[in-house]
DNA sequence: ATGCACCTTATAGTTACTATAAGGTCAAGT
DNA sequence: ACTTGACCTTATAGTAACTATAAGGTGCAT
């Protein structure tokens, strides 16, 4: 099966033009062209692509996408040079997990609090992600 | 306890213009001053800037961020008016929570392979977030 | 062979910051 | 009291990651 840009774009939710962008940021590679000059993907592409789009939609750079995309490129490479930008994007992800978890937790006990006593009281959503100030850093 | 938009800006790791960025678009209140005109925060002040940072980190986007601060606002409003947008977020909430769960399971299986095997096969980071074409959907 | 939907490149605009400039404030030290 | 230096102020311009629009070429169905 192949794909225009077009019909990447509906399946991806992504804006023609973006998958172009990501092309020239090297994200996604050129692909094969008609002998009119269209753009011609295949499966392996479309995989690529909501890849992309999803990482960026958790909160991922471009930089770390690239980044886990290469990861995802090396064919059998020796661990070492490898292990240590896994372990990494682990503890990334772990924390993400860890402050949407808590995040979860808040909304969930709103809804139920709205559906018992039919009424808000007592909102902490933003102590779920506020709090644990000394324990959690930022940073990508 | 209160705090200069310096100190704001050392605990919470945010440029001190990206803090009056924040005060401009309304996520965050305008500030008692000194005489001379300096901004000085409270403990309120700070977790709402770590709440908006850390949901901003997790890829929600500024208006969706302004709503999760409106329903941290409310006193204790009414549910109806309140309940369809908590149960939406949930719903957002928890979609990523899948998809970061499936990316940390490959990461885990990448680095424990590599620990076993000494080299990386079949790596699948993209499927991890890629495949469920037709059962996820994006946008914010 | 002629629409018309879809493709092409290229340039300008938007969002959410980030950097820099030019100058005022404040607390500490003399 | 005054100076010094770190930190604050507003304002403007620049960057990353898109998004919109323009001007024109492609390709398949009538």
């Amino acid at each position: 099966m192949h794909y225009t840009v077009g019909q990447m774009s509906k399946v991806s939710q992504t804006k023609t033009v973006t998958i172009r962008y990501y092309e020239q940021q090297g994200l996604l590679r050129e692909p094969p062209r008609t002998p009119g000059g269209y753009r011609i993907y295949d499966e392996a592409d479309l995989d690529r692509l909501l890849f992309i789009r999803r990482s960026r939609h958790l909160g991922f750079s471009i930089e770390s996408v690239r980044e886990l995309l290469e990861l995802s490129d090396q064919t059998d490479s020796s661990c070492a040079n490898v292990n240590a930008k896994v372990a990494q994007h682990l503890a990334d992800v772990r924390q993400r997990l860890e402050q949407l978890h808590a995040l979860e937790e808040e909304l969930q006990r709103l809804s139920l609090s709205c559906e018992v006593a039919g009424s808000i009281e007592n909102c902490q959503i933003v102590e779920a992600l506020s709090n644990n100030r000394s324990k959690v850093s930022i940073g990508d």
